[in-house]
RNA sequence: GGUGGGUUGGCCGAGAGGCGAGGCAACGGACUGCAAAUCCGUGUACACGGGUUCAAAUCCCGUACCCACCUCCA
């Protein structure tokens, strides 16, 4: 079966057949950087980290670029709250979000363009689709430019909705605006209550972009006026999606063939609002679970299904990894390592190609750790070499591998000391456990095993002696 | 008003006409000095009402409830 993806903009799951053959150009929308990432803005980083995966594994060359909207109402309104400087605030919160990326394993893309780096190119862009007749420059004196939907009959073909039945927005300022769903490419300077930093030249006056542009013009420089797939979160479907296409088309360009998007990460049924209280930001959950753990309870569900989150759920999805981990774990201590580069079986192959299936891709691989705690009875094999390294090979895949350097501890290189260190203490209590099961003193023996249970080591005692774990 | 998505067992979460995905929890068995881990086994699940079909969680019609988007949003 070949490769295929749900595409938004028809409504199926379609074969996937790149522009050019070996190729993938990808384009996300990533986030505004306002505010710290909580758990539902990392879900889309972590998703499209999967598809950019995948796609490798399958042999494409990817290009993929991921974006940070660094300038917009709310992030001015936000710093001029804050008393600092708007650049400053996005910086900041771009380098949060970062490193919610990093913990998580969510690999850089190719490239991560930022609007106010991309000013020449938006203009450009701009002036193209005046010169077409796509958009004019507001008679008011704003110095605002719009997109003039009217102009342009396929508006509305992404999201399927006529300009007609659309709800004129009511908080929206219709300036100059010809008509009310009239988006804004280039927003005028306004002297009274923005800072000057926030303006940069062009033809229409100072100003700044407006909010979809940036993306049209900058998968444009990256990408070209054609490539393959564009994804973000369903809500940006309308109207920023649909601006991107139709500004972009309107210029000539294809723009996308597949548009794949996220769903949402609830909370008591409700959309994850940036106002909410930090507990759902990554480091505070990342104080309940590993950040590999947490990535394992987002990949587990279908990218496209919502997930109503919940600590118990979080907890349930920690325990389901740890016990493949568990696994892994005991193969390399009988096999001394567990290699990587392992095979991928066939389950997982098929539920990845279709449409990422990442819950089925999940399901194949508790079925070949099932088979590899069967095969561990028998102690060292090629069987389990080749299991175990199977399995370490789909985690990969899933960026879930814990032998990823990614995942080597906030402490980074005080682990390995420290597991030394635990190791040859502990060493010594289960040498006196093992001598007092030898007297069949079980009762000292219960209470060695007690004590370090109680430090937060459990043992196990397995054909190979005892095992500790935290 | 317009456009989409959803409702699956104690819980999470797949599937999209025909063998009960998978995990967590629970229970029984094996193993163990006892545990833990592991393996084996155990489940009247598909919001409701009709319909189509040899066969429906899946398709059709209707109803209820929930959610998202309609120019700030992952």
């Amino acid at each position: 079966m070949p490769l295929r993806f749900y595409d938004t903009a028809t409504r199926e799951v379609r074969d996937f057949v790149p522009l050019e053959e070996g190729k993938v150009g990808i384009y996300l929308c990533g986030l505004t950087v306002q505010s710290e990432p909580h758990v539902g803005h990392i879900r889309s980083g972590v998703n499209f980290d999967v598809l950019q995966r995948w796609l490798r594994v399958k042999g494409y060359d990817v290009t993929f670029i991921r974006n940070t909207t660094d300038i917009d109402d709310k992030i001015l309104a936000k710093s001029a709250e804050q008393g600092r400087p708007w650049y400053n605030l996005a910086y900041a919160m771009n380098r949060e979000l970062q490193k919610a990326y990093d913990a998580l394993n969510v690999a850089p893309p190719t490239y991560e363009p930022a609007a106010t780096g991309h000013v020449p190119e938006i203009i450009e862009l701009i002036n193209e689709l005046i010169a077409r007749g796509n958009a004019y420059a507001a008679e008011d004196g704003s110095g605002d430019v719009y997109f003039d939907v009217r102009s342009w009959p396929a508006y509305g073909e992404l999201t399927r909705q006529r300009i007609d039945d659309m709800e004129a927005a009511t908080d929206a300022d219709p300036r100059g605006k010809r008509d009310p769903r009239d988006f804004a490419l280039w927003k005028g300077w306004k002297k009274e209550t923005e800072p000057e930093t926030a303006a940069w030249p062009s033809p229409w006056g100072p100003g700044r972009p407006g909010w979809h542009i940036e993306c049209s013009a900058m998968a444009g420089k990256y990408l070209g006026p054609a490539f393959d797939i564009h994804g973000g979160g369903v809500d940006l479907r309308f109207p920023h999606h649909e601006n991107e296409q139709a500004q972009s088309r309107a210029a000539g360009r294809p723009f996308a063939s597949y548009w794949l998007h996220n769903a949402w990460i609830t909370t008591s049924g409700e959309k994850m609002s940036k106002s909410l209280g930090n507990s759902l930001l990554v480091p505070s959950v990342l104080e309940r679970v590993r950040a590999i753990e947490l990535r394992f309870y987002m990949v587990a569900a279908h990218y496209r299904s919502h997930v109503e989150f919940s600590f118990e759920a979080l907890d349930e999805a920690a325990a389901g990894f740890r016990r493949i981990e568990g696994y892994l774990d005991r193969a390399a201590s009988v096999l001394g390592s567990v290699p990587d580069g392992g095979m991928l079986c066939a389950e997982f192959l098929e539920a990845m190609d279709d449409d990422l299936g990442t819950p089925a891709a999940v399901a194949a691989i508790h079925d070949v750790v099932r088979e590899g705690n069967k095969l561990l009875a028998g102690g060292a094999s090629e069987a389990l070499r080749g299991n175990a390294a199977s399995v370490r090979a789909m985690l990969d895949v899933l960026g879930l591998d814990p032998a990823d350097p990614a995942y080597a501890g906030s402490g980074g290189s005080d682990d390995g000391k420290l597991s030394a260190v635990v190791d040859a203490l502990v060493g010594g209590l289960l040498a006196e456990r093992d001598a007092a099961r030898a007297a069949k003193d079980y009762a000292a023996a219960d209470a060695i095993r007690d004590r370090i249970k109680a430090a937060g080591i459990e043992i196990e005692d397995t054909p190979n002696g005892p095992r500790w774990t935290v």
